[in-house]
RNA sequence: GGAGAGGUGGCCGAGUGGUUGAAGGCGCAGCACUGGAAAUGCUGUAUAGGGGCAACUCUAUCGAGGGUUCGAAUCCCUCUCUCUCCGCCA
């Protein structure tokens, strides 16, 4: 969430901060609430005052037992009447503007940061560097071809269960899935980020505070009854595991890392991604999340981006770093590195990993803050996959391909998978 | 699902109608003591929003929302969350 006191003081410097985003905006509906809402808030306040002066007055009285003939008691209460409906007159209106202030902030997304590079689409990203040989191959296969062959994992089945858009792993497919999760959790532990494991189940306040809602909602599934959401990325659940927090700077950065399963109802893509595991309704991903001193979060934002790319680095896997443009920028993020892997079938880099620095945006929404010099300030969060599992088996299998039709593991997951290759189940 | 007990500041924990934004402790910051540290002592230390160059000052906030009252952390109602016991269950 912006900072509301910047809207109201110079809603032109919001609006041409998020136009480069490409969006066009007239805040002065929204500033104008912002300065009516002040208004109010003064008023109130005075009313406030002098209702308590006359509650202590009356106070004061009862206590010292004083000569009545200085005030009149009933006076005085009917005057303390007459205050206390006028007060929650005032109190209604407020809160009226308040809820449509802070309904039309919610929908504003971050500023993107100095560094983003401008743009309107994807056109417009800029390749930062490129890992790993991708020179051609012959013969490529793709994925689901791969995985159909060594019967890894099955669809048409899947759509009998759920329906389409979901996957069930058999056998080698299902423990390449495990070996990738493990390996990354232990990964990611030896470079010093604590794992946890959250909920699947989120309230709508976590997908609020995280930046997925309100402008986001038909991207989630919804459980109507309970007032619960299928947590679309880990990223919500540890934006919220300090909600409302103030943390001491001392323990800053907190770096977490959390393996759980992610949801999306990928409203509008049909027809695109239908095959292979590149696009499903239920996927699993590894997050790494930094909670980041606010004088930091840059080079967190190079670091957390490294620890993401070291992952595809021991899994040799080819990729690209692309340095997403502001018209692409996410919701919540000022700045997003994307990692991207190569996926020969195609001929193409695909999306794996999504670094961002969201500076104060989603601090702010869920009210997490550090002390400096005494202050409390909003610290700053940083996100990236680290990395999405389903894209990385496509990856290995795609990557590791042979002519023998086996595919071979990285040398690093042989331990977590058992096995140097992967044959027909 | 049934019964009961609770939710107070960064943390723990007092506080049942009137200067209580809230004792005490811990933690944290500063200062003193020290060759340096530990220990000790002193001082300071909630959050948000207004006003003021500033000292300072006003308002709100004791899980959330209503109610009673001139006045609520304290009394009443609703909701919510946590804990304990019983039931059920991976």
């Amino acid at each position: 969430m912006l900072d509301h006191r910047l809207i109201r003081e110079n809603p032109a410097l919001v609006e041409e901060k998020l136009s480069v985003r490409g969006i066009k905006l007239n805040l002065s509906p929204l500033h104008k609430l912002t300065l009516s809402i002040k208004n109010k808030d003064i008023e109130l306040s005075n009313l406030q005052s002098e209702s308590n002066k006359i509650s202590k007055l009356i106070g004061s009285y009862y206590h010292n037992q004083e000569d009545s003939s200085v005030f009149d008691i009933n006076e005085l209460k009917r005057k303390g009447n007459n205050l206390k409906t006028e007060i929650s007159k005032l109190e209604q209106i407020k809160r009226d503007l308040n809820k449509q202030i802070i309904d039309e902030i919610s929908k504003l997304p971050n500023f993107p940061s100095q560094n983003t590079p401008a743009g309107t689409d994807e056109r417009q990203n800029i390749e930062l560097r490129k890992w790993g040989d991708t020179s051609n191959k012959k013969n490529i296969k793709s994925h689901w071809d791969i995985g159909e062959k060594l019967n890894l994992f099955d669809t048409k089945r899947t759509s009998r269960i759920s329906k389409s858009r979901f996957i069930t792993l058999i056998g080698n497919g299902a423990r390449l899935e495990r070996a990738l999760i493990n390996f990354m959790l232990d990964s990611h532990y030896k470079n010093g980020y604590l794992e946890l494991m959250p909920p699947a189940l989120v309230n709508t306040e976590s997908l609020r505070g995280s930046g997925q809602l309100p402008k986001f909602s038909n991207e989630s599934f919804k459980c109507h009854e309970d007032d619960l959401w299928l947590s679309p990325t880990a990223e919500v659940p540890l934006t919220a595991f300090h909600k409302d927090e103030i943390i001491n700077p001392k323990l800053l950065p907190l770096k977490y890392v959390a393996y759980s399963p992610c949801f999306r109802r990928e409203a509008g893509s049909y027809g695109r991604d239908t095959k292979g595991l590149i696009r499903l309704h239920q996927f699993n991903k590894v997050e790494i999340y930094w909670y980041s001193h606010p004088d930091q979060s840059e080079e967190a934002h190079s670091q957390i981006t490294s620890d993401a790319e070291n992952i595809l680095q021991e899994l040799d896997l080819p990729y690209r770093v692309v340095d997403i443009c502001a018209g692409d920028l996410g919701f919540s993020s000022s700045r997003t590195f994307d990692l991207e892997v190569w996926l020969p079938s195609s001929h193409t880099y695909r999306e794996i990993s999504s670094c961002s620095n969201c500076l104060d945006f989603q601090a702010r929404r869920s009210s997490i803050r550090t002390k400096i010099d005494n202050k409390t300030t909003f610290l700053h969060t940083l996100n990236g996959s680290g990395l999405a599992i389903g894209r990385t088996m496509a990856a290995i299998l795609e990557n590791g391909q042979q002519d023998d039709g086996t595919v071979k593991i990285p040398d690093v997951l042989i331990p977590y998978f058992g096995s140097s290759l992967i044959k027909s189940n």
